[in-house]
DNA sequence: CGGCATCCACCAAGATACTG
DNA sequence: CAGTATCTTGGTGGATGCCG
């Protein structure tokens, strides 16, 4: 079974507004990146994602799903999200903006507040 | 010199909603593309961009200035709009996305349908 | 030619509280 | 546990008209 998600997975300033990319809405590409390792639960997602509010959480969840990146299975009590072939596909994008935010996060923040 | 931008350089539906990618702004991805051969003036970005008005044209460029990706140049009574570096690095990405989407286009149509 | 001013509709998104 | 229900706000972006 997969590793419980930490909640200090993502960094407290994640997502910038120096990063000039958008995947779906302001939140999905963290939660694709909590649905890579397997399926999570509602209460799973929100251990890593708890600044985000369970309403903002669902609409976000609900859009992926629309979408077709993320199926919702209902398991009696339980519900769990996983990912489709689809939103997995997402995720070689959201690496390719990771590493072109890295190489560039000096120069963007030099361009946004350049020096008096 | 670099040859005039053709009218019909976008598709009538671009961009689509059944793309989850976006780049700054709604029409910042259409104007780097045109920026991509060589500086332009405002009257010749708008010819691709006619169905954009003035004032949303302005303001992604007022943006993508801001954020370092396009210098804003007088000349006389001319004004160039023109690449940085970082900007053209964002055209590495924006070829991503195109390929990615073209690859995943039609899991994309049939994804959204099913769902009310 | 290269914009700006104004008004307005839409909707993403947060705060807060509550529910089956 | 897995969400809903309201309320409110801020920002994007379209429409229209005007200007140096």
């Amino acid at each position: 079974m997969t590793v419980p998600l930490p909640a200090d997975l993502f960094d407290e300033l994640c997502p910038s507004s120096l990063v000039p990319f958008r995947m779906a809405d302001k939140w999905a590409p963290l939660v694709l990146r909590c649905l890579e390792d397997g399926p999570r639960r509602f209460g799973e997602l929100r251990v890593p994602l708890r600044r985000v509010t369970p309403k903002a959480l669902t609409t976000s969840l609900r859009r992926l799903e629309r979408d077709g990146f993320v199926t919702r299975v209902v398991e009696g009590a339980a519900v769990r999200y996983e990912l489709t072939a689809l939103g997995r596909g997402l995720l070689g994008q959201l690496d390719a903006w990771c590493t072109w935010v890295e190489e560039n996060w000096d120069a963007l923040l030099d361009a946004r507040d350049p020096l008096p």
